[in-house]
DNA sequence: TACCAGGTCCTCG
DNA sequence: CGAGGACATGGT
């Protein structure tokens, strides 16, 4: 199991090179770019706890245009989403789709953030990775895979992300059977915990889901064609 | 036109 | 537990 999953992913990263996640805006800058710099600072953690709320079964193009209007209105900051009107934050992120829900999630993490950490993050994020994740659970709003994305690609611990597209290419490989979201993080977790190499990962599935393994498989020319079972029925 | 997109919550059995 | 519905915009 784990020479699959490391195959695989050798596969991939020769396939795509590495994708550069999460997407962050630059200092001065409106909209998220991918880079290979990791060292990521205050404010762009917090974007990217923004981010992986916004784009909950939502395209990232459409994220990106939700946080250029944050970024314009310089609301990537706890206390602003705090104080602003819960329907003026909706209307400036409606392109990310359920708009009114995110922006009452983007206001449930924030205020968390403030009651229990001063608005400090990083207090958060000193956590051990298991009560971490509790904790990100137990926030209205967040669930498995937005726990883990903020885990991995904000606090850059190493915890695998599970998403649709992990199930949907693995299921195909014929490598995991299950729809169990933790089951299917446990299978990744036997691998080193590396968080470069979890993010890596979890971008090269995104990227491989996209081109060749979305909905209605392209299989003729799909980089991971001859290890594939194409259990495309599901 | 209809379907899909880097899910989560709530309700019901 | 797990299935099923609600939430919503923009691209193909």
């Amino acid at each position: 199991m784990n020479d699959k999953l490391i195959k695989i992913y050798t596969e991939l990263l020769s396939s795509y090179n590495p994708q550069g996640w999460w997407p962050v805006t630059q200092a001065g800058e409106l909209i998220p770019v991918y880079s290979q710099n990791n060292n990521l600072t205050k404010k762009q953690k917090l974007e990217v706890c923004f981010g992986a709320i916004l784009t909950q079964n939502t395209s990232w193009k459409n994220v990106e245009k939700a946080i250029i209007e944050l970024n314009k209105n310089d609301l990537i900051d706890i206390d602003k989403i705090i104080s602003i009107p819960q329907n003026e934050l909706a209307e400036l992120i409606k392109p990310s789709g359920y708009f009114n829900q995110k922006a009452e999630r983007l206001k449930i993490f924030c205020t968390h953030i403030k009651n229990n950490y001063c608005g400090d993050l990083s207090i958060l994020f000193k956590k051990e990775i298991g009560e971490l994740r509790e904790e990100l659970l137990s926030i209205k709003g967040i669930g498995n895979e937005t726990a883990d994305s903020i885990i991995l690609y904000s606090a850059q611990k190493p915890i695998f992300v599970v998403d649709a597209y992990t199930k949907r290419i693995f299921s195909r490989l014929g490598i995991i059977k299950e729809d169990n979201y933790v089951k299917i993080q446990e299978q990744f977790h036997k691998l080193k915990k590396d968080a470069k190499m979890f993010n890596e990962y979890h971008a090269l599935i995104v990227e491989h889901a996209k081109r060749y393994c979305i909905k209605k498989p392209e299989c003729d020319d799909c980089p991971l064609n001859t290890d594939c079972e194409k259990n495309c029925d599901n």
